[in-house]
DNA sequence: CAATGTATGTAATACTATTACAGGTCAACC
DNA sequence: GGTTGACCTGTAATAGTATTACATACATTG
């Protein structure tokens, strides 16, 4: 299965602080970039250009950016300047696990590590809005824990915290 | 104090399926009413007309209502029409520890154990839209955990699962 | 009663998201 | 080679969610 994950391979899971840490983010990106096209020829979905271009603009840091911010770089750059342009591409990413959409800031953040169906935790950082994927098994037993003892059955969950990352905490 | 949280006398702690299990509503609601007019009180915070009117609305039953719903029901009533007064009313519930905003609906519903500084997480039924408050601590400590692993230091977190309520699990 | 802080009413606007339809591209198939 | 059908993109229109700004009213305190 080529599209399965490698934890020792995945820069995500090697260092889950990885938003929040020093790092070589050009090769961050690009190596994001090569795996959802491996992810999606594996799939056989099609990373068209708008797509593409779209999680570049995703991978160009670790904060989360509006459906329209999106759109309005994509407007400038030539392609169409509807909202389901930018909708449309955001829904495709998410599908294929290649990006995450953050409730709390109606917003999407690229996936530090595709390519595993998994269901994350966010941290949201309030003064740099750096989004982090922070280790979520543990936090989803506990929740599937605290449902099950109601009879509850969880199909998908939602956790994302706001708070400040180390950087931040320090200068504060 | 007055507006300390005793579980043994909490119906949102004593029965944390509330939202999900036959009982009497109609005593539920007017509990909890009582119970927000004491915090209020406490807190020398004044529940007015419209802001108990939207408790009351929100108190109907164990689901989110949009703020556009709160507001029309204003509106018929002969409140103000304008977004404003719903959202007014219904910020001033959360901030009470009155009601919660459910991210993933963009909606509010009733907290079932008012009076505590507590971070819920809540189970939402995809099928009747039911929305219950789950047992959160420990879904919160392993969140704290994983955010502590890598410097985190989380403020606020918002946890909220999608699934299937007991009732609902059945007739499927 | 005046002064102040708080709550409400209203208008206007900003931000987020979806529906519906038209046109285009590409591969599979006959 | 042309046709079909699936999928992708472009555009217009509209729906749904939320905030800002300002005016008015009302209660409490001095």
């Amino acid at each position: 299965m080529i599209n399965a994950h490698d934890a020792t391979d995945c820069p995500g899971c090697a260092a889950p602080d990885l938003a929040f840490a020093v790092h070589d983010h050009a090769h961050c990106a690009s190596d994001a970039l090569a795996r959802a096209e491996a992810i999606c020829d594996a799939g056989g979905a099609r990373l068209t250009p708008v797509r593409r271009r779209v999680l570049e603009i995703l991978l160009e840091d670790h904060r989360a950016v509006g459906a329209y911010d999106v759109l309005n770089r994509l407007a400038a750059e030539g392609f169409g300047n509807q909202p389901p342009v930018a909708y449309r591409a955001l829904d495709f990413l998410v599908q294929q696990g290649l990006a995450h959409r953050i409730q709390r800031l109606n917003a999407f953040a690229a996936c530090t590590h595709p390519g595993e169906d998994h269901a994350p935790a966010f941290l949201i950082c309030r003064v740099c809005s750096s989004v982090a994927e922070a280790a979520a098994a543990p936090v989803r037993a506990a929740l599937d824990l605290s449902a099950a003892a109601i009879g509850f059955r969880i199909e998908r969950s939602t956790v994302e915290a706001l708070g400040l990352c180390p950087k931040c905490r320090v200068s504060a």
